[in-house]
This record gives C-alpha cells, structure tokens and sequence, in this order.
DNA sequence: TCTGGGGTCCTAGGACCC
DNA sequence: TCTGGGGTCCTAGGACCC
C-alpha cells in the first residue's frame, strides 16, 4: 500500500512578505501588482478573502472589493529562496520529493513508518520542521494516491493535516463538489453541470463507458479521479524524478495597447532573448518556434515554426519570432507578444560546417554576455540584437510603453529590421 | 470584473510516407 | 487509376494549474 503526502504552503506569497515586513501580520495583502495595474492577483491574504479577493481576479476587481488592501508587487526571488528551504526540510523526511510548483511538493512517504511513526505523527514532525526552518505554516493531505492527498491538504487549509486512511477514499470525496477534483475547470465544471454532475459522489456512479463518450479519453482519467485513482498523465511517473523542461517562454502585456511597429519588434526580440537565456542555462535547444499575439479584444492567435535545426541562439529566435509576428499580425493594436522554444533536445541540432564556425563564434559572445547579466542583471547589457538596428537597441531597453507618439511614416525602419548582422 | 506569466497536457486536421 | 489504413510530424487552439 501507498503513502503519499502533499503538502501545501499557506497563503505562501503574503507569508514571505510578512516575514520581511511584520507590520503586514493580520492586514489585507494582496501581491501581484499595484492596485490600477492590468494583472491578476497572484495571492491574498486570509484578511483580504475576506473580502472576496482570491488569486487570479483581475487587480482592479481586487481594488474595488478591498480599496484598503496594502497592494504589493511581490518579491520573487525570495519566494525562490523559501521554497528551496522548504523542500529542504522535506527532503530530510525522504528522498522522493517533487516540488509541484513553487509552494506545494508531493512526498512518496511508503515505508517509512519505522522511521517516522504513524502518518499522522509523521505529518506532525514534517509540519513542525517546516515552521521552524521557515516560520512560514503549510497544510498535509495524506492518502494512498496522490490526487486523495492533494484534495485533502485543500480540505485541511490553513494550517491543517487531514488523513484519509485505505478505503474511504471514495466516502471523503463523494459529498465534495466536482470542481475540487485536479484538472476539473470552470469549462469543465459547467459540462458536467450540464449533466446533471455537480458532485464527485454523481461522477463515480456514473457508467465510465457514458463519461467516456461524452468526454472523451480524458473523461475515463476523470471518472479514475472520481474514485480516488491517480490516473490520467496528471499523476504519472515516479516522485523524485526530475523532469527536463517541455518548453520555454517569456510573455508580455502592455501597459495599453500598442500598434507601432517598432515597439512590437522591438518587444519581440527582448522576448527571444529571454528565452534564449533560458534555454542556455537549461542547456538544451529549441526545434520549433512560437508566438503569440493578443488584441485589445482578447482574441488570440499563436504561430509557429519548426526550424530545421535546433537553436538557443538569440538571433535565430529573434528572426523566427518577427517572420512569423508578421505574417500573422493585422495592424491591429497588440496587447500582449510571447516567445516560445518548444520540442526542446539535449543536442544541437544537424547543422553545416559553415554555419557551425557561426554558431560557435555565437557561442563565445553569448556565454560572455550571460556571464554579465549573471553580475549585473539583466540591464548589465542593453541588448544582444546585433543584427539589428541601432534604434531597436535603445527601444529594447527603453520601457516601450513609455515611447512618445511616433509619426505615422515607418518604412525604413522595418527595411532596417530586415537586414542581418 | 476586464482579464499576468510560466508551464503541462490534450485534441484534431492535414501532410506525408509506407 | 482508384483506393485502404496506420504511423508520425506539423500546426493551431484550448483547458487547466499555481
């Protein structure tokens, strides 16, 4: 039989801002942005649910629910920092940990009763551990999968253990609503609402053959949830097994919508550089290539582009990015640009002696660069788009939003952006 | 209400090959 | 010349998670 903790840090984003700033303790706090900035929240403190705010509502919306909410914008490499000292504590309860995200790991707790006592007295200690590494407080799901147990340090919030012993799974979540299941939406939500499902309990006596007709393969992992199974690709794969990334990206919205070719471009190539970054510090390289673009209405299109070598070099995504930007884009104003490296490999892809000379010589440049914006930060180096224009250069470090109206004639400059290094 | 940024996984159609 | 079916890759979109 099983043992599967998963443990989850408590309103983890406003706890770290109250260890560096005490005066916040008991206070409405919501971090993810000014209060009149376009975001979401990123968390809230128990004051401020209160209120109604909760992650992922608009900060506005968080602004006019709690006006005397303390806005902050959050400090994430402290979040970073606290997290490794969390799954430090749990990695000396066991070696098989997975952080999930930055606040919530999953423990393979199987066989270590002699060691660690009962699951309750385990979570116990773990709890304990926890706080006095961190001063910061988490709540433990316990149970024989991991889906039962992440349900369950839910149901244990704030600060709480809850222990779902062999056999009642399916008892503990029958009464629950269908969207505490993992992977259950509010799209999700409604078509099963729209078939009369609203509880998990509905779910698991219903034929898996209906649910998978109606859903799909997707559907049969979800009838598997509805009994406490972790099935689906959810759960899959041992714990403690890292996993190389999938993808790589950078995203960004602006503060109001943007028409001007340059800016665009010029975001366009500060993105790729990001990403480039990331996939030479992660050490692997991208095969395909993907935008994405959103209108001031929302809607919003992606593009991409399988190169026929894999690539980390800034230029090449820069290139790729702004070919596709432009065969996609219908002058109308952007309101948000990504860059995505996708189908990652461990190797350089198969490229000509020529163009190997090349990227070396690239190589070289790149790892200097690193290294500086490694010391100094990202500003240490104002921009790497050799093959492109001086004037993008000085807008790449420029907040772009901040630009000054340009007039309407931009012709040279996009033959500019054209020509290479 | 006016909607971030970083990810994962799934689906589905069409191309292309055998 | 008309016609299969399977497998894999590419591309676009979407649900979901924290």
């Amino acid at each position: 039989m099983k043992l599967y903790f998963h443990v989850d840090m408590d309103a983890f984003f406003v706890s770290v801002e109250e260890l560096f700033d005490p005066s916040l303790k008991g206070k409405p706090v919501v971090v993810g942005g000014k209060a009149d900035q376009r975001g979401v929240v990123s968390a809230a403190s128990y004051a401020a649910r209160k209120y109604g705010v909760h992650s992922a509502m608009p900060l506005r919306t968080a602004y006019k629910l709690c006006p005397q909410a303390i806005f902050v914008e959050g400090h994430r490499e402290r979040y970073t920092e606290y997290s490794r000292k969390v799954y430090t504590v749990l990695q000396s309860f066991t070696p098989r940990v997975e952080m999930a995200s930055i606040d919530e790991a999953y423990l393979d707790m199987t066989g270590t009763e002699r060691l660690h006592g009962p699951p309750l007295e385990a979570a116990h200690k773990l709890h304990n551990a926890v706080k006095a590494a961190t001063d910061l407080n988490c709540s433990v799901g316990i149970a024989a999968s991991r889906m039962v147990a992440k349900v369950c340090s839910d149901q244990a919030k704030p600060n709480g253990i809850l222990w779902i012993p062999p056999g009642q799974e399916a008892n503990f979540l029958a009464p629950l609503d269908v969207r505490k299941i993992p992977g259950v939406g509010k799209v999700t939500e409604q078509n099963l609402h729209a078939c009369g499902i609203r509880k998990v309990g509905d779910l698991a006596k219903l034929d898996p053959a209906f649910i998978e007709q109606r859903f799909g393969n997707w559907g049969l992992a979800l009838a598997g949830k509805a009994k406490g199974l972790d099935s689906g690709a959810w759960f899959d794969g041992e714990i403690g097994e890292g996993h190389d990334p999938k993808s790589v990206s950078h995203e960004h919205t602006f503060m109001t919508d943007t028409a001007d070719t340059d800016t665009l471009d010029a975001m366009l190539v500060k993105l790729s550089e990001k990403v480039a970054r990331r996939l030479r510090d992660h050490g692997v390289w991208a095969r395909t290539v993907q935008i994405k673009l959103r209108y001031s209405d929302f809607s919003t299109f992606t593009r991409s582009k399988t190169l026929d070598h894999a690539t980390q070099i800034d230029t090449e995504l820069a290139e790729a990015a702004r070919s596709l930007f432009h065969k996609a884009w219908t002058k109308k104003p952007i309101r948000l640009l990504g860059v995505y490296g996708q189908q990652l490999e461990e190797n350089e892809g198969q490229t000509s002696l020529i163009a190997e000379t090349r990227t070396d010589n690239w190589r070289k440049a790149l790892a200097a660069v690193d290294k500086i914006r490694g010391k100094y930060g990202d500003d240490g180096i104002v921009s790497l788009a050799a093959g492109m224009p001086a004037q993008f250069r000085a807008k790449v470090h420029e907040n772009p939003e901040n630009l000054p109206g340009k007039g309407p004639e931009k012709g040279p400059m996009k033959e500019a952006g054209n020509e290479k290094g």
